[in-house]
DNA sequence: AATATAATAATTGTGCACAATTTGGCGGCG
DNA sequence: CGCCGCCAAATTGTGCACAATTATTATATT
């Protein structure tokens, strides 16, 4: 009846959880109770646990545990002056051989950005602001940069549930346009500074935001994921 | 009397070998005999393999084990246009805030390229070549920045040992300096497209070249670089 | 009553034995 | 002669039991 739970399925979970800002920072992720949580061994939960450590999403100190990372703003702005370096590159690498097909490509899903602004549909208008910095990145052809962009993105996502004040965390379509239409020319070094600007508004309307604890313990929230993981359709 | 062997001591002997391409292509890493080679246990070695599996310096397959990485010339070309874009982006945001300070300290910096290219240091040129680019991540004051150069570079100073013909595999002085004046200038769009045709002109050196397999398999390496590790001075 | 100290419990880390998977070789069959 | 399947050896993967470490509680002492 209860479906066995892979490996890489937990890692997404967690991952997914952590990510989405759904557990509180500092909370500590105790091998044994997870493993239990799952129905799976203590072995599968710490390689997983290992992983998410490498990954900085969770801090492992050892011989005491992992603890979901609790950024600070100072590590923040450090977030945000790396991606203003690598996203600088990107766009600069991007000018030089910009064609009018990526033009229009760029240009449908700012309409699409456009489109979910209008309708006042802020979870997806949040999902397309950030999938604009990783097209550009999967635009320059280079994995290595996208995947170095997704690291960079994903750590992004997990301040932005912590320090953006509700009703802010969308980019602002016009800066994404002022981009596009720097690339459109061609121009790299504006478009450089206008991503750099960019950045850094997103960066100034960061600010500590309380956070609601109701009923967001680790047994709770694990307790309901893993329902809906194991039977994803309706039930019987 | 036989000095016990830390985990980090492993990786960081592997590491090496690995960087320095003093491991065959394809090279299968079986845990049992290194374990052995060590003298250490079979999980010991496991955890470094899968570390090293995750930074991309060992190809691991599942159920068949972790090899030597075999970077074709396709991949040294991904590796330097990854490098393209980021190094492209780093000396742009180094433009913007170059200090008189920054100036000397790379000054300095490649009078000790030049002192060593003149005294005909080979080795000790190449190592500099690479801190050029090291010391300019370095520069920008963002940790995630250098640790993201330090993989790239890592990578890069492994594809070198495969693919440069010995007498190229410094980075030219003059490039340096060129990239260093339009710093100096507080030119930001010419230090990248310097970095950038820098960059493009070590990539056209590359060439397949022949490793000489004369002692080059792996227990013979190992077991010579283990015993220089545990009896680090002079036998009694 | 507050602090230091020792015993106890909870948690992470490690080695080992066994299970699962792949590899290479051998013989049978078309 | 070649090809397919099967068995045996080697290797990786996993669960478990125990060791080491850290947190917690209780106790004694000033």
């Amino acid at each position: 009846m209860s479906k066995t739970i892979s490996e890489e399925e937990i890692y997404t979970l967690l991952s997914r959880l952590l990510l989405a800002g759904q557990l509180p920072p500092g909370t500590k992720l105790v091998e044994q109770k997870i493993a239990g949580l799952f129905g799976v061994s203590r072995e599968r939960v710490r390689k997983v646990i290992h992983r998410l450590g490498y990954e900085r999403l969770l801090d492992l100190v050892p011989n005491r545990g992992a603890f979901v990372v609790d950024p600070s703003l100072e590590e923040a702005r450090r977030l945000y002056e790396a991606r203003r370096i690598l996203e600088g590159g990107i766009v600069l690498r991007l000018a030089d051989s910009w064609s009018s097909q990526q033009d229009r490509m760029l240009a449908d899903y700012m309409k699409q950005e456009e489109a979910a602004a209008a309708a006042d549909d802020r979870p997806l208008s949040i999902k397309l602001s950030g999938g604009f910095h990783m097209l550009l990145a999967s635009m320059t052809g280079s994995d290595l940069i996208e995947r170095q962009m997704q690291e960079l993105v994903s750590r992004t996502a997990m301040l932005v549930a912590f320090y953006e004040p509700g009703s802010a965390s969308t980019c602002g379509c016009e800066e994404h346009q002022s981009i596009a239409t720097a690339l459109g020319r061609r121009d790299g070094g504006a478009a450089a500074r206008c991503m750099c600007t960019h950045l850094s508004l997103i960066e100034t309307r960061l600010r500590p935001v309380r956070t609601d604890k109701a009923g967001s313990d680790l047994e709770s929230i694990l307790g309901r994921e893993i329902e809906l993981l194991i039977a994803p359709a309706s039930p019987g």
